[in-house]
DNA sequence: ATATTATGAAGGTCAAAGATGGTCAAAATA
DNA sequence: TATTTTGACCATCTTTGACCTTCATAATAT
């Protein structure tokens, strides 16, 4: 018997396929739907739609609460993808980041105010706490903002 | 299942565009065209007309009483020079920060994409640091991307 | 005529209830 | 052993209702 994990996986990129790589869901309902735990969405989403996989997850909670899934658009050799998934990890310093956000400006993926934003909000000064900490939150706060900018892409 | 919340900002929206801004009307009146409690349309302006968002609430009690909304709008440089010296301070939310940004978006000092990295940077989820050390340092990340704005708007 | 006191008509506040989704670790299963 | 499934408990947002405050005006007292 396959696992219920694949069958709501293949239920979703159903749905993704019909609604255009973007779609809203309401965990309750899926997991009646399926007759499971709503904490197993939650499993489904984090195995099979991470961000690696090239999805990306937003949710509101309350009442008309939701869960919106956005695919990607992926090209396999993305630069931006490569910098989120290999190049960046999870710790970066300040001048490592500059250097990737001027490449990328002048590779003409973001402009040069953009640059400026991203470049100030990761400065030492700015992420004012201890410097191991820092290195890896600076990076999530880069690739989030890559992220960013991969969706807006399309 | 949209909410009635999102329903009424939506009606009150409407409005206020066909009135150039300022608009005034009845609580109970309201109330009872949605058939919701009138203490929602204060929840409504509460959390969708605020400050933040860029609305300013008037109102005055018993007979002939009403409720004053404005859509404020001020000089964009004296704006963002309020939030960096006063509004922010040395700590603020997730809520309030995407209220501010999408604010200054509306307003037309950023656009859609730097609101969405701007947001996507300053999370919760992002920021993965004790909660209390988070919003300090959300407030400087913030500040500091909005002095970027400042310097590259010449 | 003037001052004072109801009365009714607004709007305000706050906490409880309702509606969602999130997390984490234990249990079950492959 | 690694992955999947479940459930108890948590966090957040919305909706509702009981109770409070303020204002204009009509009624009443001086």
């Amino acid at each position: 018997m396959a696992r219920l994990s694949d069958i709501i996986e293949d239920f979703i990129k159903t749905l993704l396929k019909q609604s255009e790589g973007e779609l809203e869901l309401q965990r309750n309902e899926l997991a009646e739907y399926f007759e499971c735990a709503p904490s197993q969405i939650n499993y489904v989403l984090a195995t099979r739609f991470s961000l690696d996989r090239g999805y990306y997850i937003e949710s509101r909670r309350g009442g008309g609460g939701f869960i919106r899934i956005v695919q990607l658009d992926l090209d396999k050799d993305d630069y931006l993808l490569y910098l989120i998934n290999e190049r960046i990890g999870n710790s970066i310093s300040e001048n490592e980041t500059k250097d990737i956000v001027t490449n990328i400006m002048e590779r003409g993926i973001i402009t040069e105010r953009e640059a400026a934003i991203i470049n100030t909000a990761l400065e030492d000064k700015v992420i004012a706490i201890p410097a191991n900490l820092r290195s890896i939150i600076r990076a999530n706060i880069l690739k989030a903002m890559l992220v960013a900018i991969l969706r807006s892409r399309v």
